[in-house]
RNA sequence: GCGGUUGUGGUGAAGUUGGUUAACACACCGGUUUGUGGUUCCGGCACGCGUGGGUUCGAGUCCCAUCAAUCGCCCCA
């Protein structure tokens, strides 16, 4: 009978040792900068009842209607893997009264995690997916809309990534989206038949994401089309003028693109997308980064009337990028002390100046396969080890060992005793720590 | 969900119109040097060609299915 194999199942990744520590810089970087605005991480269930998501994200959303993960659990619940993180946050806004008066507003959160969208696999797309993302609940602010722009701008600044594009648009309150929603529909609806036949069904359900549509003859009715940026009540303009004289006063480049609608049904005024057209993540442009305001969603969770700003990252699409840029990504870590030994009784030895050597700090390894000198050279070379302690048979029998600097070559005999309260005496890291 | 391409060892990759022992390179392990690395030379390393069927005297090479990877669409981060 032959051997069971089994493969990962699709859209999914393994993230191996060696790739790992790439992923930690990037999560780390995140997290020192986000709290330098005040964001604290949130850890919120990776799977929520499903309703949270239906509820939040719009029933039009292919999010919602095609891509979730969803079964019934022993219980009999209807249980959804998280697609976005937003909901989830919002979710637990709500169930722990965050929007008490003991917490300051907004309440300012971030998450790093998985998420996961039934699709077909893609380059930076995967069925589990990572997203660092923030949510800030409970300011109006127009000053929070232009900061959380700016915060995603720092972020990407921050690990090097250039040649990036950030577009932004207004969908404007409830009001403005009506009324441009009907002038829309008013304008688009004698062209119908013309429309490709997913921007058809659009423009009953959704009519502003006909104007996402990438279909080339949708695009030229889209082109003159109206703008929802003249539809603004007097209130949404001023505030749509706010953002941008921030974003301005922040020197942060941006272009203004009516036609960004995006996915999600809660947004509402401030909206943006930040996107590359490297090639590693396909033709044209790419979106890495989305977000903007949303009203309603913390009322929908059964709060209080607050809004909200945030964005999600795609991390792989973030790491492929950043893979493409190398020398932004830092390289795995090299071992500080590759410890050998050879010959009898030299192997407990070996064992204790091991943990010695971690004792004071420093990352340390040897050979557990029995190989002679030669091999466990080799093996501190693929660790890239800077220092070697040998203790051979000589080394015991006279209570030393030859510690030996792998860059340079030098090497000298060290009393063990010297070693164990000593040891970073004796070392010199060039460049390094 | 739709369409294209691909699937041979740890990696890259040869495998003519189906025909004995699956090339080569890198990596790895061992030896050359019974105590020293990133050099040289020698040797080792695929019970099997994604998986399951089928055609055939005979298939990695043909057919069907299936799984996966990859690209584009849809959608999105």
């Amino acid at each position: 009978m032959a051997k069971q194999t089994f493969q990962k199942p699709k859209g999914t990744a393994d993230l191996l040792p060696g790739e790992s520590h790439k992923w930690h810089f990037v999560e780390e970087t995140a997290r020192l900068l986000f709290s330098d605005y005040q964001y604290q991480e949130i850890r919120t269930p990776i799977f929520e009842n499903f309703d949270v998501f239906a509820r939040s994200a719009g029933d039009t959303s292919d999010v919602v209607t095609k891509e979730m993960y969803d079964f019934h659990d022993k219980g009999d619940r209807h249980i959804a893997l998280r697609p976005e993180g937003t909901a989830g946050v919002v979710r637990s806004f709500v169930e722990n009264k965050l929007f008490g008066p003991e917490f300051s507003k907004p309440y300012k959160a971030f998450y790093i995690g998985p998420m996961f969208r039934y699709e077909r696999p893609q380059a930076g797309r995967m069925r589990q997916f990572h997203q660092i993302g923030v949510e800030a609940i409970g300011s109006e602010s127009p000053a929070l809309d232009a900061e959380t722009i700016a915060m995603a701008v720092d972020f990407f600044q921050t690990l090097g990534v250039a040649d990036l594009k950030v577009t932004i648009n207004s969908l404007g309150d409830q009001e403005s989206r009506e009324n441009y929603r009907q002038a829309l529909i008013d304008y688009l609806t004698p062209f119908k038949a013309e429309l490709s036949a997913d921007s058809q069904a659009r423009l009953e359900a959704n009519p502003l994401r006909v104007l996402d549509s990438k279909d080339a003859k949708d695009q030229e009715f889209v082109a003159n089309a109206p703008s929802i940026l003249d539809f603004l009540t007097p209130s949404a303009q001023t505030h749509w003028e706010k953002v941008q004289a921030y974003l301005d006063a922040l020197g942060i480049d941006y272009e203004i693109d009516a036609n960004t609608v995006r996915g999600l049904d809660y947004y509402n005024h401030t909206i943006f997308e930040i996107m590359t057209q490297s090639k590693v993540l396909g033709s044209g442009w790419t979106t890495i980064a989305g977000g903007g305001r949303y009203g309603g969603l913390v009322e929908e969770f059964g709060g209080p009337e607050l809004p909200g700003v945030g964005f999600g990252i795609g991390l792989e699409r973030l790491m492929l990028l950043l893979g493409e840029a190398d020398a932004v990504l830092p390289d795995a870590p090299a071992l500080d002390i590759y410890v050998a030994n050879q010959g009898d009784g030299t192997d407990v030895a070996a064992m204790q100046m091991l943990q010695a050597v971690r004792s004071f700090g420093y990352s340390a390894d040897r050979d557990y396969q029995e190989r002679k000198l030669k091999g466990q050279f080799k093996a501190a070379d693929r660790e890239q080890a800077h220092y070697m302690i040998l203790i051979g048979e000589r080394e015991l029998e006279a209570q030393t060992a030859t510690l030996k600097n792998l860059e340079t070559g030098k090497e000298q005999q060290v009393k063990l005793t010297d070693l164990y309260t000593a040891l970073p005496d004796y070392l010199e890291f060039e460049g390094e720590e």
